[in-house]
DNA sequence: ATGCTAAACAAACGTATGTTTTATTTGTTG
DNA sequence: CAACAAATAAAACATACGTTTGTTTAGCAT
């Protein structure tokens, strides 16, 4: 952003308080329809005028809202990669004391967050492609963390004797690769309803890690 | 192809047979090179003139190896998607009449196959949503043959009271989605070598397969 | 009411794309 | 060598795209 426009935008924060919530409301509203037509019809084959016509907005006008078409996929994985870290921090996931309740707890609630943005999920695996390397960075960065979080999770596990792995790097990996089995495979997948999925979901991960699980 | 082009393409055959064979030689390399360019720029982000420039053939020309650029993607799918259940079949997998033996050698192979075309497995997994409707289906097909064939494994073990899990179905598909674990999360796998890499993600699905599994 | 400013709009720009065409060269065959 | 199909090269074609521009509209402060 150049500094013209950053003066611009102090402008309009100071000037026009009431209208910056619009503002922000018409960004959020540009991005929630687009990503439906990026999971629909894929970034590269979603044009701007499809996004103009599903918004309602006009074309030349979306680009008082947003910078690119580039930032529109960036805003919308922002959206969904936040909230899962934020649960488990907010819920005091790291403070249980028990290993197989910590895992469980943390694995159930991923699970069912990631089932209900399905869609979702598939289409930020297709499209991680195209987001511009900076901002890549971040979102392996992030997707990262979640695995430091559980290896975290499975490592004092193995220490106190509960759980029983080799490599829990690896089976972080695992256990985190396998939250997307569902969006990645669900066109095979659509036999079971959500409770099947998550149950047997559960037993198969937790199985992996506890000897003896039941 | 119309009709014109067929007369074209016997005239061709019958008068220059010699030639046949580079004409399919081309069409491979055609499809070998763009499929690298796919893996490193995406689909959509690579042009026929790339393509062009990468095999030297003259833009105008390749259109005489191949009738379109999503056709190079579709035959781009088919190089890499028989040769699993090939392979599966050729060793004669089915016969082997130990579960626990049966489950391990196609596990282990496939796991090896994968891994050597981690890049080619990623680009697919990206690029499937741009297949023409009637070659996807015929995608899905495939995959989901493969698994059934492991579904059916499962099933006889769990029969034979050497596996345990409650859905052979489900095993089967999260086996299956396992096996693309490197090719997706390679990122993030980069620490281990080859065999590290296989003999832990052997053993880890196998444990959720095998009671007591060591 | 008036002047100002951001929002809205239609049109246009420049470029890039997949594909086709046309003209020329090459290589084989009788 | 002559004839002719195949292969090549370059240019052209039609269109579709992301983005910008110039102008008009509408709301708010004074």
């Amino acid at each position: 952003m150049s500094d013209i426009d950053q003066i611009h935008d102090d402008i309009r924060e100071t000037q026009a308080p009431a209208r910056q919530e619009t503002v922000n409301n018409r960004k959020a509203k540009i991005v929630k329809k687009a990503t439906r037509l990026f999971i629909k019809k894929g970034y590269a084959q979603t044009t701007m005028r499809d996004i103009s016509k599903a918004t309602g907005i006009n074309l030349g006008n979306l680009y008082n809202y947003i910078s690119s078409k580039e930032d529109i996929l960036c805003l919308s994985f922002e959206t969904y990669h936040d909230p899962a870290m934020e649960w488990l921090q907010r819920e005091g996931i790291l403070d249980i004391e028990d290993p197989k309740e910590q895992l469980q707890k943390a694995l159930h609630q991923l699970l069912i967050m990631i089932h209900d943005v399905t869609s979702d999920v598939l289409m930020m695996y297709r499209e991680t492609r195209v987001l511009p390397p900076k901002f890549l960075k971040i979102v392996l960065k992030k997707e990262g963390d979640l695995v430091a979080f559980f290896e975290k999770i499975i490592a004092r596990g193995v220490e106190k004797r509960v759980f029983h792995v080799r490599d829990p790097f690896f089976a972080a990996n695992m256990l985190v690769f396998q939250l997307s089995l569902y969006p990645l495979r669900s066109w095979n997948l659509k036999r079971y309803s959500r409770e099947e999925f998550l149950s047997l979901s559960e037993e198969t991960i937790l199985k992996a890690v506890i000897p003896d699980y039941t």
